[in-house]
DNA sequence: ATTAGCAATCAGAAAAAGAGAGTGCTATTT
DNA sequence: AAATAGCACTCTCTTTTTCTGATTGCTAAT
């Protein structure tokens, strides 16, 4: 258990190193609470003991250790408020009714990322709560044309589809029946549905359904794929920042960011909550945190996260998360 | 002018350092020459003094200058084919119909990239010679509706409407002015007619026309604006190569390969050739190259670079995209 | 015209030297 | 008992020096 002073100094600590990304010195920190440097160290070897705080080597400052973080952002955080300059900045993207949720999401995070430096992730995925709306296919000329699909939730996808030899009666035909027979089916049964159901069905009233069955099927089969949207910005931002000056360091982090598996394994648990992941916990690199939370929405549900070096200003970032995530929801349900 | 062995000895030495990264010695040359190093040595001077090699000290061995280069592409370059592995690789990727032109280039630029170790990329526009196919209007619910629009070439767009208090016939009966009054108008049009055409109709027949003039009006708007996407594939890499050994080189460059107007730049003087732009000339970094050629199908037009350190092997390059440009233009109109 | 031979040059690695920041510890004060 | 002043000690970071090896340019010989 940590004396009040020490929990002081502790902050004091992670907040200079957070700002200067400088081993902190006891003259830092004694100027602030009115007493001696040698008291100051003092406490400094007690943090030390209980694993708070490292020296990078035997006559250096502090830095806080991943304990250290850990202790600050559970204990000792300021949960102060979103900036009003920033809130404002982002009210502007809310505000704004026209765009799609995905592009106010993009283009928010967009933002944060051009504020704070730091890089950012929206991970959505796809509903499989979506049902099939309507489909309508638009021909463009004899062997080609469009295949477009809309879901009950404002989904849409449209797929090429070459067919050489089908009459355009034959396809017609084929769409009322899927439009008759599967609208309201989840995405993800479509297959098997037009399988059992449309299937007997076409052939008996289609003159090229062995052609057209297997395309519509190639096109449903498609579309029902669980993919999940990776959406990184600001990643250049990675140079920013002094533990990143290791040009191979600098690759490793934008291989991982380019890897799905990793950028998708942030969204596991999905929580409520914000998290925080520092330093080997963020599963990219030990001088990386990642901070995330979840959104929800009738329509849609995703993960955005804030992704920066360690020595990360905690604080900001949260309320920034807490804010977007708040005005996602808000805007969406509430209406 | 240069002697047949002093082309000889520069295209020996631009191999060389393209291949092994290292100021080339004279000893490297003679060996595959039979001839002293000190012979070697002459000519060297000789090229050097014609602007073709330099040193990157006083006794170093010879790099080849930027002049060095270009020789080396215009005059001394073997144009052999496309590597038969090479080749059927990519060859999986065009014979595969099922995907969209654009999927096509994106994924035989990206095995490109990833044989080659460069950096592509791709720069389509949307034509201007679209004509209106097809538009449709699905409603989600009482509020929110989704706009589909189809070009006769198969270019699809959709956007999402939010109308307070419109009823659904009013939007049917919109949608149904349109289709036929405007279909076939280029879309670079459409607002136009929209206004002049069919504004005075639709607030004769429709009772919320004001709103929905104004909402149609923005989604073509939209869409008619000359957008071209952008698609860097292979960024990383960069990292791959000893040049961008410097992190604030890289940096520099993925600032700019995230540069809309530095991407755009490459597609201008739209030539069929394939065209080299060696070191500054690339506007990217003095030690990068960029290679690049335009398609044209009826459909589609584009351009295709490479981008990769100045010491890149230039004929590989040169093949891959003549293949992939001729498979492109190929595959799209020949059938 | 070509080549052998050799001193001269310079990058890059390794080693040495110097400066400065900050600590830990001890003795002293409060 | 807690806080502080004082000082030797440690270690990084920077600069300087030394050393080695690769490669050249030049001169004289073939």
């Amino acid at each position: 258990m940590l004396t009040k002073r020490q929990n002081e100094i502790l902050k004091l600590i992670v907040m200079s190193y957070i700002k200067l990304a400088h081993p902190v010195p006891s003259s830092l920190i004694c100027e602030e609470l009115n007493c001696s440097s040698a008291t100051v160290r003092n406490e400094m070897v007690a943090l030390e003991e209980a694993g708070y705080l490292e020296k990078t080597h035997t006559s250096s400052g502090r830095v806080p250790s991943e304990a250290g973080y850990r202790y600050y952002v559970d204990n000792l955080m300021d949960k102060a408020n979103i900036n009003k300059d920033e809130e404002y900045k982002l009210q502007t993207i809310f505000a704004n009714r026209q765009l799609e949720l995905s592009d106010v999401i993009t283009k928010s995070l967009q933002i944060v990322s051009d504020m704070t430096l730091y890089t950012s992730v929206i991970l959505d995925e796809k509903s499989h709560e979506n049902k099939l709306k309507e489909i309508s296919v638009v021909p463009i000329n004899n062997t080609e044309m469009v295949v477009l699909i809309v879901t009950d939730k404002g989904y849409v996808e449209h797929k090429d589809l070459r067919l050489d030899d089908v009459s355009l009666d034959d396809i017609k035909n084929t769409v009322k029946l899927i439009n008759d027979l599967i609208v309201g089916t989840p995405i993800d049964e479509i297959s098997s549905k037009l399988e059992f159901d449309i299937k007997p069905i076409i052939s008996k009233y289609v003159k090229q359904h062995e052609m057209l069955y297997k395309a519509f099927y190639n096109v449903f089969e498609d579309i029902s794929k669980p993919g999940s949207n990776i959406n990184v910005v600001g990643k250049n931002n990675i140079f920013k920042h002094k533990e990143f000056n290791d040009i191979d360091k600098v690759q490793d982090i934008f291989e991982k960011l380019d890897d799905k598996d990793t950028m998708l394994s942030i969204k596991e648990e999905n929580d409520n909550d914000i998290k925080v992941y520092i330093g080997h916990e963020s599963n990219l690199d030990d001088d990386v945190t990642v901070i995330k939370t979840s959104y929800k929405t009738d329509k849609d549900n995703g993960t955005i996260a804030i992704i920066g070096p360690k020595r990360m200003e905690y604080s900001r970032v949260v309320n920034l998360l807490d804010y977007i995530k708040k005005q996602i929801e808000r805007d969406e349900n509430g209406k």
